[in-house]
DNA sequence: AAGTCCCACGTC
DNA sequence: ACGTGGGACTTC
């Protein structure tokens, strides 16, 4: 029997209703209907009317309370559109503070944090079932390859940590001893590091930049972990069974979450370990609004919920190194002995685009001899046959005609064309000489691969790149020429590897250049056979020497002084504000930064201008929240301005007002 | 996104 | 004095 007056109490909830409109980026309270009560609880999702939008919104709910603060009268909850509370608390106030952090809305952040329901795959968690518990798993063994006072009780004492990956690969035993498979080493260290969490039934999440790695960290979680503690949530998977994925993580104690980025929202009411794998790769980069990278997201959430945070990688990236030397992150290095074989190797002297000069000759002996017992990895840095044709007499880099894009030969034989708008290139005449005869500049994967294929026949030859994805190669012999990122993992590992084209590479233009060809050189190199030998070609002095030495934090620790040194990221933080030359004139001088800190503006295509601002990290919470009203104040004039210029301001391309947090592109 | 309020201006 | 159009403001 009830008694009257908890019947009586004013149910009220509280809720975020999902709207990307900044003005509504807070809680808004209803009341619950007699009729509901049992169905609206915090964290599940409903439907409400917003009457100053005339119009029914779905939102979540996120606490039920007695009373509102509300003044004006309540409006009730129209119906119940799920009962299971998808939006665990821990998530929820993580996404508040990731959009506080980034000037963005909670709506944004959760609609990445929460995958589309699913139907059918939430009968089994329906409310009042309770859920499972999984049977105990034993303690990991340690990480092999590091001292272990360095390496043991990561997980068990909460640490943070930036560990550097022993540069090898290894063989997982299977579980029911047939055939093994090899793995990059890290994906067995950051496998026993999960382990460890669930061991003491607390979960882990394991975020990889893409599918190739992905693959090898589901294999090694899964040597250590069993099958029904593993959850698997990356963007392949089909609607239904990525929703029942994450139910799976909401609901049970002690998972491994394996995914990419938007894996590091996944609930874990009991929070054991955030690993990021790679994190300086650009695919970790969050390309929805509010753009919030999950090396930051995760620092953010170990802060919250505490736990074990873990940013992994060969190569060190200045952002984790920055992290090292503020003291918020311990560095955990291999134990001595760990440094592969690295021969940096110069040009031979001549033309560098002629055939023979691109490779010596101490490494086309090293790699003949190599073949005789395995695979061979030759790492170029462009894809296709002749990616870019140049003039024939002045050298000038040739461009489409109608629409400027590149030329180049996408496969032997083929007739040049343009990369962007693949029109047959005729009667092409040079703008610079006249010239009208064309010639190959660099060689892509696809030229390499003949010209090797030429000079070593009878050989498999295995051509890995963007569009041919290679997960994993036999380990008998093959020259497997893939470009950089994309290369395969060999069974037992390769028995050279060659690394091409380096200085073109490390020629281009921007500021993480140097660091990126550092990471993609050691990820490479960290797929050979233990012994085996890597030539580096064409690359001299500091970063050559660094990378065959393999130090790689002293590099990315001189790369971070520079960095101080210019003001530039990851040693500040930066926002890019885009929109309406007035407007963000107005919202950058609210800001009251110093002049040296605001770089522009400078026009963008489509009209208005762009700036780009930098501060301190102890800043950083001050400047978004003034951006922040500056957004909400912008988008409630917004309508009136559209208007009166004409034109529908329904879709997000015509804000006039745009902020983004820490872009790497903005330097660019 | 869309309804409402309010104020400035226009008209009788 | 009364009517009207457009911009600012609010959203529970």
């Amino acid at each position: 029997m009830q008694t009257g007056s908890d019947r009586s109490a004013r149910r009220v909830a509280r809720v975020m209703v999902d709207s990307p409109l900044p003005q509504l980026d807070r809680l808004f309270d209803y009341e619950v209907p007699e009729a509901l009560a049992g169905s609206v609880v915090a964290g599940s999702r409903v439907r409400v009317s917003v009457r100053a939008a005339g119009r029914m919104m779905e939102g979540w709910v996120i606490e039920l309370v007695d009373e509102s603060e509300f003044a004006g009268a309540l409006s009730s909850i129209e119906t119940v559109v799920s009962p299971v509370p998808a939006l665990a608390p821990e998530v929820w106030r993580l996404a508040r503070r990731v959009a506080d952090r980034a000037a963005g809305t909670a709506s944004d952040v959760l609609r990445l944090a929460i995958p589309t329901r699913s139907v059918r795959a939430e009968q089994a968690w329906l409310p009042g079932v309770p859920p499972p518990v999984l049977p105990p798993v034993p303690a990991a063994p340690p990480l092999d390859g590091y001292r272990e006072q360095d390496a043991s009780g990561i997980v068990e004492r909460d640490e943070r940590v930036v560990l550097e990956a022993v540069p090898t690969v290894v063989e997982l035993p299977s579980p029911d001893g047939s055939a093994s498979r090899t793995v990059g080493a890290w994906a067995l260290a950051l496998a026993r590091l999960a382990a460890a969490s669930v061991a003491g039934n607390r979960t882990a999440i394991l975020v990889a930049p893409d599918h190739r790695d992905l693959d090898q960290l589901d294999a090694a979680v899964r040597s250590v972990v069993p099958a029904d503690r593993v959850v698997r949530v990356d963007g392949s998977q089909s609607t239904p069974s990525r929703y029942r994925d994450f139910l799976r993580a909401r609901f049970l104690d002690g998972v491994v979450v394996i995914g990419t980025r938007s894996a590091v929202y996944a609930p874990a009411a009991r929070l054991g370990l955030i690993a990021i794998w790679d994190d300086g790769d650009p695919l970790h980069r969050e390309p929805h609004a509010p753009g919030a990278h999950p090396r930051d997201v995760a620092l953010v959430r170990q802060e919250l919920q505490g736990g074990a945070l873990v940013l992994a990688g060969h190569a060190i990236s200045t952002d984790a190194q920055r992290l090292v030397e503020i003291g918020w992150c311990r560095r955990v290095s291999p134990a001595r002995g760990a440094a592969p074989r690295v021969i940096p190797t110069a040009l031979a002297s001549g033309d560098g685009a002629d055939d023979h000069a691109r490779i010596p000759s101490a490494a086309w002996r090293g790699v003949g001899e190599a073949l005789q017992h395995g695979p061979v990895l030759v790492q170029v840095g462009r894809p296709g046959y002749s990616p870019q044709l140049v003039c024939s007499t002045c050298s000038t880099p040739a461009a489409c005609p109608r629409c400027s894009g590149p030329l180049g030969i996408a496969r032997r034989g083929a007739a040049p064309s343009c990369r962007w708008c693949a029109a047959i290139a005729g009667g092409w005449r040079c703008p610079e000489c006249d010239g009208v005869r064309l010639r190959q500049g660099v060689a892509g994967s696809e030229r390499t691969a003949d010209e090797l294929g030429r000079a070593f026949p009878r050989t498999r030859i295995i051509v890995a790149d963007g569009e041919r994805t290679v997960l994993a190669v036999e380990a008998s012999p093959a020259l497997v020429i893939a470009t950089r990122g994309a290369e395969p993992v060999a069974a037992g590992g390769y028995r050279a590897v060659l690394l091409l084209d380096g200085d073109r590479m490390l020629a281009r233009e921007g500021l993480r250049v140097a660091e990126d060809c550092v990471r993609w050189w050691s990820n490479a190199i960290a797929l050979a056979a233990p012994g085996a030998t890597t030539w580096l070609v064409g690359v001299g002095g500091r970063t050559a020497a660094g990378v065959a030495g393999w130090q790689q934090s002293a590099m990315a620790s001189a790369e971070l002084a520079q960095r101080r040194a210019l003001r530039f990221p990851p040693a500040v933080r930066v926002a890019t504000v885009t929109g309406r030359d007035e407007i963000v004139a107005e919202a950058v001088a609210a800001l009251h930064l110093p002049e040296h800190d605001v770089l522009g503006p400078v026009p963008v295509e489509g009209g208005g201008v762009r700036t780009i601002v930098r501060f301190d990290y102890q800043r950083a919470g001050a400047v978004a929240s003034v951006l922040r009203e500056s957004i909400v104040r912008q988008a409630a004039a917004r309508r009136a301005l559209a208007r009166r210029a004409g034109r529908s301001a329904s879709s997000r391309a015509d804000v006039d007002l745009r902020v983004r947090f820490d872009d790497a592109d903005a330097f660019e």
